[in-house]
DNA sequence: AGAATAATGTTGCCACTGCAACATAAATGT
DNA sequence: ACATTTATGTTGCAGTGGCAACATTATTCT
């Protein structure tokens, strides 16, 4: 019954750390009266569940606003996604207008856009999206209304369907959780709703997915196979998703270690 | 003329820190062939200048998307815009629906009313401000759209305004970044617009701010003292100040240490 | 209560960081 | 071209963090 102690610690660390952004072992230890071994132990643990970024000697939050529902268990696959990301990234020609869905994946294409400094318009209902383009002052960037929701760090709802629907744009990056022979998979109806709309107002829908998402369902399908009209992934689909893609004309674009 | 060394190498350190967040000393000293000792001495520039945040051996990105905009002056009000928060947040009854502007006071009175745990709906131009409200599930949260705005964490312009002025609330809370004889002053001529449409479709307008703020001028003026129906603050306005707040019959609230 | 398990503390060793002092190289101004 | 300033590299040392092994204390289960 007790066995709340460890549990409190690592919740104030990461109310500290929401404070002060970067902080060290020694201070943590000093503050909660343990030893530096047991922080250490704290940290590694937090880290691993995707809640802090280790540092030499401390750790930072790792990432503003991301709530967990992204990071479930996203930690191993943070590579696959960079060079998704960035491959994703190399499509998208100067004066386009594209939309980018919310998710980690779509996060990392947002941060390589914004280093490619090309001249683009990005619409967007999520909030990390945003920020990392807005570092860039050659993307303009339109936020998408909608009810706040906590597991996108964005917008969903028929306010931001709405809102994407006065759109016709060049691109489309979505997301999922899920790609089978049915179709992409999202566990979030509402997201689901808004990957749907951005893929309708789109000339060319791309779906960023890693190879961990191969065969996994989820709540609710997204749209079929055909839907997509590319495909940006870090291997190619085995089996029958494989044949499936090609019947269904579906472009896949590997993002390989060489290619970063 | 090559005198651009540093500076390129300090440019590409900051794009790196984009991507990875958190990054160590001997990996950018590897990266860029050059002594560990040279980027130690480039971090401690970057760290003074409140582009990164130093952290042993290395540095990580200072505040995501959190832009100087926020942190100019901000660390030594803290306690008095948490009580400012605290304080406006006590006015919000249930089921009312309030508007809540973007800035680092109105973000500690969205953080005491999620804690306050009253049905509310709510209506904010910033990401921050719904992260921090998205807590508690009780709150519906509407985001604004718009053109994302770096130096506010959320968005503005014409879309937002017109979105504002589509809905009829309760109460709008706003900051600033200075109240004088002429009325509240604001540094970001497009938060302005967000701010005077939050007030003109409120029934009970109120103004947060610290005593710092008393007496500054800036770029901008939102609005008379008169359309400031209430202000919350941490101290008696003195003088001339003073006066004019009564004589435009502004009830002044006042934060005091024991309030909390 | 007693055994099993989990959490924390302690110690020692090694690798790494920070810092200062000094050396060297590059860029700048006159 | 020369002196001056600025940027960078080198070295040594003191402080600090990481890690692993082991000891100790709480906590849980039966």
């Amino acid at each position: 019954m007790k066995r709340a102690k460890k549990q409190e610690r690592q919740d104030r660390i990461l109310a500290e750390l929401r404070l002060s952004a970067a902080i060290r072992i020694p201070e943590l230890a000093e503050s909660f009266r343990v030893s530096t071994e047991t922080i250490r132990r704290d940290l590694e643990e937090m880290a691993e569940d995707g809640l802090i970024l280790r540092t030499y000697g401390g750790a930072v939050v790792s990432q503003l606003g991301v709530e967990p529902g992204w990071m479930e268990r996203d930690n191993l696959m943070v590579a696959e996604r960079e060079r998704i990301g960035a491959l994703a990234a190399q499509f998208v020609r100067p004066r386009e207008i594209v939309m980018i869905d919310a998710g980690s994946t779509t996060l990392h294409l947002a941060r390589r856009l914004a280093v490619a400094d090309r001249e683009v318009t990005v619409v967007t209902n999520c909030y990390a999206v945003a920020m990392a383009l807005g570092t860039n002052p050659r993307i303009a960037i339109h936020v998408c209304p909608g009810r706040h929701d906590p597991q996108e760090g964005g917008v969903t709802g028929t306010e931001t369907v709405e809102f994407i629907n006065r759109f016709h744009v060049d691109r489309a990056f979505i997301g999922a959780s899920g790609l089978t022979l049915e179709g992409a998979h999202e566990a979030n109806a509402a997201a689901a709703a808004v990957k749907r709309a951005m893929l309708r107002r789109a000339e060319t829908p791309m779906l960023l997915l890693d190879h961990g998402k191969f065969d996994r369902k989820s709540f609710e399908v997204v749209c079929p196979l055909k839907d997509l009209r590319h495909l940006v992934c870090d291997r190619v689909p085995n089996g029958d998703l494989g044949t499936a893609l090609a019947r269904a004309k579906v472009q896949v674009h590997l993002a390989s270690a060489v290619t970063l």
